[in-house]
DNA sequence: GTGGTCTAGACCACG
DNA sequence: GTGGTCTAGACCACC
């Protein structure tokens, strides 16, 4: 399946999909052209109302990074390639990292706040510069 | 300052807060019986509404994490929270991941995009076993 | 209708719609799973404000005793209460007591006062067992 | 001891002290002439603030309910009789409801809210006569 | 339509 | 001073 939204994290669906579409099309998992599930298919198969899917294609469209084809579906854009080489290099860290907490035992949650805290701490260092 | 919610997350403000207190008493931060800035004072600190932090407060107390007691203010409860080393002990290994995922100019709803698809991942691979 | 709060007795009015939601489910005038009136009608019918209803649902809801659902609505739990024949039955008995005060002329205030003198007694007969 | 304020209860304490006052007065055990526990007593043996109990205490000389005298203390005032019988008289029949209920193994605010629910049928009775 | 969040601001209860 | 309740009203998320 394509999507996975956590309906827990407080974040509403509509913007969870639009982040994991954007992020698709980040590491080149979606390419420019390619044609999105269906809204029905996708509403089914994630037990959400039609609407919401339909609200998270709308806005990736008018951010242009989809294109919806009446009675087609939808294709991500053709200019839509922000696909960015770096997001693939930056993956194995983290991807370190989040074993590293797993294994010491972190909970979900613990490690989203965890993040949420270094990326404040980011924003101050900057900030302070 | 002691909080520093983003408006922009689209996760509400209140939830927010819960986290970096919940945070805060996770890494020693704030011990038990530490008496929490009060409501008024956030609300100033951070140009929010009171009702919003007191809104965060409240759910705290009915979480367990801290106590309010009328006219006296906002205490961590004593039995708050297995305060974890852990989380201390990944701080590190996660600072590096940000740091390289910054120095390979990843901007930060990026990195926040590739860590929720990482820890999507992480549910994935612990259903399949 | 449905909710009788009173503004003048000293309880708030969110604690006065929870305790009556629960004595309804207690005495099987709301079952599980049947919906709660909406925020809104509550609120209008009393004419109290909406956020006074909601903070009463929601506390209900971290209680158990009701579910709310995003768009949906509120609706009594499932597991929500042991509703209580018990209390049906007790309800004759407390009734009679009270025409009796009635017709001695007593006031609301007065019975309120007597009612809460013998739960005073009933606490004091039992801690000295 | 006199008095036994239930923090539980929603009721503001003062309150509870004001209506345990009166009670006690309409019910003879309190007689016009008679001294109140001093201010710092109460507040000692039942572990609140001087304040609150003060507070009670003005208000209940306010109410021509009691006479403050400086240095002297409380007394219950001349004029202040509204002791009724009727209250004594209605007292069996109510202990025996509650005993009633108490043997249907309801919990206290099972009870009040029944007592409540009773009330407000009242209200409505007379509203429709 | 539903509930959820947030604001602005008044007033009360309690220490 | 603290937190608690309530109001009035705007706007968002979801069905």
């Amino acid at each position: 399946m394509f999507f996975t939204p956590n309906p827990h994290s407080g974040v509403p669906i509509y913007l969870q999909l639009i982040g994991q579409v954007k992020h698709a099309i980040e590491t080149g998992a979606l390419k420019p052209g390619e044609q999105l599930p269906g809204i029905r298919k996708v509403a089914e198969d994630l037990v959400i109302n039609p609407n919401t899917v339909a609200k998270a294609y709308r806005e990736l469209e008018h951010a242009g990074v989809i294109e919806l084809q009446q009675g087609l579906g939808a294709f991500v854009a053709e200019n839509a390639s922000k696909r960015s080489d770096q997001i693939r290099r930056a993956q194995p860290a983290l991807r370190g990292a989040i074993d590293r907490m797993v294994n010491l035992g972190l909970s979900e949650e613990q490690m989203r706040r965890l993040f949420e805290s270094e990326l404040i701490r980011l924003r101050e260092d900057a900030g302070e510069v």
